[in-house]
RNA sequence: GGGCCGGUAGCUCAGUUAGGUUGAGCGCUCGGCUGAUAACCGGGAGGUCCGCGGUUCAAAUCCGCGUCGGCCCA
């Protein structure tokens, strides 16, 4: 679905780009915002402008992860594609010619089961009965109109990425890209073809890889099985839960090392001689109910190899593994004795540990299971059946051949396989297939891991280096048919042939030279069934292709070439313009990619198949940056899925809170590596912090337009700057230095957090509050020239330092601040200048702002509320540089502590000390009058203990005076009376709120002046209206104060009268008349619109 | 079963690189401000830094063993 907005959506009539007239609602309302935005992007070609802007510039490879194009986007996609799109953004403002395309996985088995779903397909048969042409038209169908609504969605969350030119793997420049490098992998002797044990979806008859085997808990039939030792008396005795696959056993395996048994073991009056580890001898001789068992012989692991024992279903599985060696006992490291027997059936023919230590053994490989998961004629009574339907007869057979010790019907297999499309259980058979064996390359990939710096650094390191150290061989040939044909013809009719029997071709040019029929290079669709028929003729030898497709994994991993048409494009160079680069030139000057930015399931995915692929076909990792992030999470850390209910889709964020606050939500958690807890509440805080800047950004631009005063060019030697508007430039340097080391380490999040911290905490915090009364001066002056353009600055570059993560709001802005480039993100980022940075200034106004925090906290304490004026503020600190921070700014200080002095001094000589009676000294001193003397020096001041003997403490207690030792009383300072005191980081602040009869008439007046506004503004007066006062006080004293403040008053509220309250019982009409309570006395208010008071109502 | 990442206030997260009195925002609560006004600011309460053990004068931080969640592998 889109959430995108047409051009008629707009209310406004599309643009924005109106200048004065175009008035900022004081809401922000992210949703409007954006369809503004959005119609105005489209109506200006602004994404195309933001390229142009660019194009000469120096070039930037990124490499788009393709999506899967089955299903819609999700969250996890939105945060992978806005984070691409901010860093995207963020290089082309920093001076770069960004490679943008985006690309699509559009092979491969979850779209060919969709496909057979909707046709209503249950098997291979079925596809071919219905045709493979029409079956991968149907599938091309699906991919296309898939990849459509993903453009739309990806579109609708502002990305701006080349979408009307995305790589698709589908097309035949794509394919032949991967036939390409499958050609030169080819050449460097790293095909391989073979028999492998591999994981078979039976439904889909095809190998899948591991990471297409997803996991579930599954109960089976578990059985204890005796094998008959051909040697000697006795049975092995194994465990297994795949019943069906003892027809294929080939040996059993031992843990060498490990301590072995041989039992007799007695039921129902008979007994057998068994083998199994000491470790599991009770658990097993109890499944297989016996009454009592003796140990008879005591044995090591090695001690068992070479014993050679009977297969326990001989007669039902005439054909078996047959040869030298086959049904012995070998050590393997897979065997562990203290798992059940300790004995492992092994079948080369299933399992993957049992195939490989076959291998090594020299064993033959029976697996007499074909593709649909049916026992072959080699599966001799079970030919026919589907292995897992034919447990029950292998154990019936076993149980009557007395070979079957015990049998649990049901159970529970923990993580049990199954097809990651279909979610059919899979099988492990041994079959062909064709690999690359990176195996060989082994040290090759670990060194060019080296050559890609990886964010976070442990993600490479600890984790990636691992994944690819213990990487098996990669089977790369798929039977099916969706997909990238093998570039593989093999000699016509061969049954067992090896790679270098093969031709493999790179190029469509090559299969029109070599293929005995007619092919025009230009015109052919590479994929099935196309080129099935196309045969080789060489040397006299005819060749045909080899049927399977890649394994989709290889599409994707031949990303970075591909995206620009290599080999196979036609020339299109950098020289036409607007066009995305291709071919051999863009090959040459691009490659590798700068940037690759995904989640981390990718290490084992594409950041895996990149570096296996381009190190196996040109021995060099083809991305040189690494980006990894988390996946999105619910809130409470657990991953989104159906079953659990608690997904949450983009478009539901969307449409509650918006795109930006979405985004920069997605952006400011880290984005190295680590997931993310989706939190409602944390979004909504997002929005609020933007809706911050929304104000910020509103605040000055109604004094702006009265003055006539345009944001678009601040000119900051233009009137004169305060020490605020330094301080607040100072601090924009230092953001825009630290956002721009954030996104050196590709770290939006840091950038982001250091910009939003100053938009919020600097700026709105400190900064508008500082700087208002400047703002609303009438009359025009350098302060308030100054106060314009220090803010219209730093709005201008917050709007830039925000515009990669928050791109819709920042055009909003700019837009309404300048607009005279197409879009704002055409632009360059903002870099710091040094020459406005003051990290003095900065120290000291860090010093500032805590210690009006301290003051604020000792008004509170003292009941003071900031409306009130006070006496003096002292602040007391022993640290030079705080004394010299506050000395320098003390005007400011003052002004926004509401207090008519401020003093700085090393220590407040105004406390008071009082005196503590020390017991540990007065009691052994004084004995039995050491209670009066406690009592008597209890809350002394301690001046009051002075003036004995010399310079001596003294008390009087009970008549009498005692001389006091210095360790007998400890001192505490307090403030006086009327001064209270708070702590900051380097000191304290005193606060004297000792009222005078001027300052308290300053604090009534004040509340006056602050309940006629709150009038003015529940009448809903215009800003420049006059009005008429009356105001009566319910208390002469007080009453005298507003009367000595009449003017004050006046001027505050643009009053332009005073009448008396009185007169509104007889003819004068008030707008509103509201009785008040200031500081306990009551007062009763009337406003009235000035054009409505007739001029004999005036008092004066 | 193995590798990696994470667990810090009711919630979301910083602090772990290099050991030294655990911090911010939201929420709650009390208060303040007021020509940004359906906005804004301050105070307070709120903590087993997942648990246990170890190293150390000192551990959220380093080490070991667990536990819960996530990704990957088997």
């Amino acid at each position: 679905m889109s959430v995108d907005a047409g051009p008629d959506d707009d209310p406004d009539g599309g643009g924005g780009d109106d200048g004065a007239a175009d008035e900022i609602p004081t809401q922000y309302d992210p949703l409007a915002v954006e369809e503004r935005v959005s119609s105005y992007w489209d109506d200006h070609d602004a994404y195309e402008a933001a390229r142009a802007a660019h194009e000469d510039d120096p070039a930037f490879f990124f490499v788009d992860g393709p999506p899967y194009t089955s299903g819609q986007m999700h969250l996890g996609t939105a945060w992978n594609k806005t984070l691409k799109d901010a860093i995207l953004r963020h290089k082309r403002m920093t001076g770069h010619d960004v490679y943008d395309r985006p690309g699509y996985d559009m092979h491969g088995l979850p779209i060919e089961v969709k496909v057979e779903e909707e046709l209503g397909f249950d098997s291979k048969k079925e596809i071919e009965a219905y045709g493979v042409e029409a079956f991968i038209d149907d599938c091309k169908r699906f991919a296309l109109e898939n990849r459509r609504a993903m453009d739309e969605d990806f579109r609708s969350i502002g990305v701006w990425m080349d979408w009307d030119d995305p790589y698709q793997t589908i097309t035949p420049e794509y394919m032949e890209a991967a036939w390409w490098a499958f050609e030169q992998v080819h050449d460097r002797g790293l095909v391989e073809r073979g028999g492998r044990a591999v994981n078979q979806c039976p439904r889909c008859e095809t190998a899948i890889a591991n990471n297409e085997v997803e996991r579930h808990d599954v109960h089976k039939p578990a059985i204890h099985v005796r094998f008959p030792l051909a040697s000697r008396e006795g049975s092995l005795v194994v465990w297994t839960t795949t019943p069906w696959t003892i027809p294929a056993n080939a040996f059993v395996a031992v843990d060498g090392d490990a301590e072995y048994v041989g039992v007799d073991a007695e039921r129902d009056g008979t007994t057998d001689r068994l083998y199994v580890s000491r470790a599991g001898a009770d658990e097993t001789l109890r499944a297989g109910r016996y009454d009592d068992y003796e140990v008879v012989e005591t044995l090591d692991g090695s001690e068992l190899v070479g014993w050679s024992y009977d297969h326990p279903l001989a007669d039902r599985v005439p054909e078996r593994a047959t040869g030298e060696g086959v049904r012995e006992v070998y050590e393997a490291d897979y065997a562990d004795a203290t798992d059940k027997t300790g004995l492992v059936h092994s079948a080369p023919g299933h399992g993957e540990e049992d195939f490989e230590r076959g291998q090594e053994l020299g064993l033959p490989v029976f697996s007499p299971v074909g593709p649909d998961g049916r026992f072959t004629d080699a599966g001799g009574a079970y030919a026919g059946q589907f292995v897992r339907d034919a447990n029950d007869d292998v154990i019936a057979d076993l149980d009557d051949a007395g070979r079957l010790l015990a049998h649990d019907p049901d159970y529970l297999v923990e993580g049990e396989g199954q097809c990651w499309r279909c979610d059919t259980d899979i099988v492990r058979i041994v079959t062909d297939q064709w690999f690359i064996t990176v195996t060989e390359i082994k040290q090759d990939l670990l060194d060019n891991i080296g050559d890609s710096e990886w964010y976070p650094e442990w993600a490479r390191e600890n984790r990636f280096r691992n994944f690819v150290a213990d990487a098996p061989d990669w089977n790369v040939s798929r039977q099916r048919y969706w997909g990238i044909p093998l570039p593989i013809w093999k000699p016509r009719g061969a049954e067992t042939y090896a790679a270098d029997d093969c031709l493999v071709l790179g190029t469509r040019e090559e299969l029109a030279d070599r293929a005995d029929q007619e092919v025009d290079p230009a015109e052919i669709d590479l994929h099935r069934p196309g080129v099935d028929p196309l045969t080789i003729t060489e040397d006299g030898t005819t060749y045909e292709r080899v049927p399977d497709v890649f394994d989709v994994w290889i599409d994707s991993s031949v990303a970075t070439w591909a995206t620009l048409d290599y080999p196979g494009a036609a020339e299109t160079g950098t020289e036409r313009e607007g066009e995305t680069p291709k071919g051999a030139g863009a090959f040459e000057a691009l490659w590798p990619a700068d940037l690759v930015v995904e989640a981390h399931d990718q290490t084992r995915g594409w950041f895996w198949s990149q570096l296996g692929m381009g190190t196996a076909a040109l021995d060099r990792v083809p991305y040189d940056e690494v980006v990894m992030h988390g996946f999105a999470n619910d809130s409470e850390g657990r991953k989104m899925s159906k079953s659990l209910g608690n997904i949450v889709t983009p478009e539901e964020a969307i449409e509650e809170y918006g795109r930006d606050p979405l985004r920069t939500y997605l952006l400011r958690h880290d984005q190295h590596g680590t997931d993310l807890a989706f939190d409602w509440d944390g979004l909504r805080e997002t929005q609020s912090d933007l809706n911050v800047l929304w104000n910020v950004f509103r605040f000055p631009l109604s004094y702006m337009d009265l003055d006539g005063y345009d944001p678009a060019s601040p000119d900051l030697s233009d009137g004169d700057l305060t020490v605020v508007d330094e301080w607040v430039l100072s601090r924009l340097q230092t953001v825009e230095r630290e956002a721009a080391d954030a996104w050196a380490d590709h770290a939006p999040h840091d950038a982001l957090s250091a910009v939003l911290e100053f938009v919020v905490e600097d700026v709105s915090r400190f900064y508008v509050k500082a700087t208002r009364e400047r703002m609303w001066a009438e009359a025009d002056s350098p302060e308030k020239r100054g106060a314009y353009a220090t803010l219209a600055t730093v709005l201008d570059e917050v709007t830039r330092l925000l515009a990669p993560v928050a791109p819709y709001l920042a055009e909003r802005m700019y837009r309404r601040l300048d607009g005279e480039a197409t879009t704002v993100h055409a632009l360059s980022y903002p870099e710091a200048d040094e020459t406005l940075r003051d990290e003095t200034l900065e120290r000291r106004m860090a010093v500032l702002r805590g210690v009006e925090e301290a003051a604020a906290t000792a008004r509170q304490q003292a009941g003071r509320k900031l409306r009130w004026p006070v006496s003096r503020v002292v602040v007391e600190s022993d640290d030079d540089g705080t004394r010299a921070a506050v000395e320098a700014l003390d005007g400011l200080l003052a002004s926004r502590t509401n207090a008519r002095s401020v003093e700085v001094v090393e220590s407040f000589d105004g406390l008071v000390a009082y005196a503590d009676p020390e017991m540990g000294a007065i009691g052994p001193a004084f004995g039995a009058d050491a209670q009066d003397v406690m009592t008597a020096v209890e809350g002394t001041k301690l001046a009051d203990l002075r003036g004995g003997d010399g310079d001596g403490l003294a008390v009087d207690a009970g008549g009498e005076r005692y001389a006091l030792d210095d360790e007998m009383v400890s001192v505490r300072t307090e403030p006086p009376a009327g001064v209270s005191a708070a702590e900051f980081d380097g000191g304290t602040v005193y606060v004297d709120a000792t009222l005078t009869e001027e300052l308290e008439s300053e604090g009534y007046a004040r509340d006056v002046v602050r309940r006629i506004q709150e009038m003015r503004k529940r009448l809903d007066l215009d800003v420049e209206e006059r009005i008429a006062v009356a105001v009566d006080v319910d208390d002469d004293r007080v009453a005298g104060f507003v009367d000595d403040h009449r003017d004050h008053v006046a001027s505050e509220t643009r009053a332009v009268s005073w009448v008396d309250l009185d007169d509104r019982e007889a003819d004068f009409d008030f707008d509103l008349v509201e009785d008040w309570t200031v500081e306990g006395v009551d007062v009763t208010i009337g406003v009235a619109r000035a054009q409505e008071v007739a001029s004999d109502d005036l008092v004066r």
